[in-house]
DNA sequence: TTTATATATGAGCAAACATTCATATAATGG
DNA sequence: CCATTATATGAATGTTTGCTCATATATAAA
């Protein structure tokens, strides 16, 4: 787009944009902090380690071990990633002596889970 | 855990792990390649930006110009984000004239939001 | 053809992030 | 108590990423 110096948007708005549209879309829109609590869930959902240790859960709950094992990555490495779906209230765990067993949060998270398999399985 | 030099998972893999958890889980998994786009659709809609794009698009097609109105970046943010939408088949556009009119490319898309927004908003 | 405009894209930069290494904490056994 | 081990975490690092700026492409109008 041509710039112009001062404000480049300001051709933009004035010539190509459809004010009711854009209207009409805000007002249907979830308010923003909603839609930046859902992108940090979907973030936390979009790496490849992540997908792999819910993948594994929805089966059984499991230990940091055994997560460390089927996925093939340090105890360290999972249990960096543990916490970070934790603090997203993906995976809840309870302790057994020293072993802690992690299972998922919630049935939404498998809905979540289904919903996108079914969009890359297509 | 105790670090032995040569191999650090050697008595972890010894002493806690759940040899059949772990095959079963193993076996229950997708393939990793298919986790692996289902990470990377997750991934891409775990950005502020193309959470609001995909929100907006609910509702009805919008143009690159609108889209940058709404939601307050400049055309070539949302050009590019754009583009990772449509590389990852979430969005696809049609041509009319200079305008291009985005929408979502299929419904599966809204029931990975609506799966998301049902955690988020319990 | 020349000008205007809607969109696309390459380069560059600052911020975010996933892993590793080293170490700390917590729980069990001797 | 001391040694062992399952898990957690801080620091460091190489990579990725979202935005801006500048520019290119495409379509329409004059």
């Amino acid at each position: 787009m041509k710039r112009i110096k001062r404000d480049n948007r300001a051709i933009c708005e004035v010539l190509c944009i459809n004010e009711r549209k854009v209207a009409a879309a805000k007002r249907a829109m979830k308010p923003y902090a909603t839609l930046f609590k859902l992108a940090a869930t979907f973030k936390v959902l979009g790496d490849p380690t992540r997908t792999k240790i819910i993948s594994a859960l929805l089966q059984e709950e499991l230990c940091v071990c055994d997560l460390a094992s089927l996925i093939g990555l340090s105890q360290s490495a999972i249990s960096h990633q543990l916490r970070i779906l934790r603090n997203m209230n993906l995976v809840k765990y309870r302790k057994e002596g020293r072993i802690a067993y992690y299972s998922l949060d919630d049935d939404h998270i498998s809905a979540i889970l289904t919903a996108g398999l079914k969009h890359v399985e297509e």
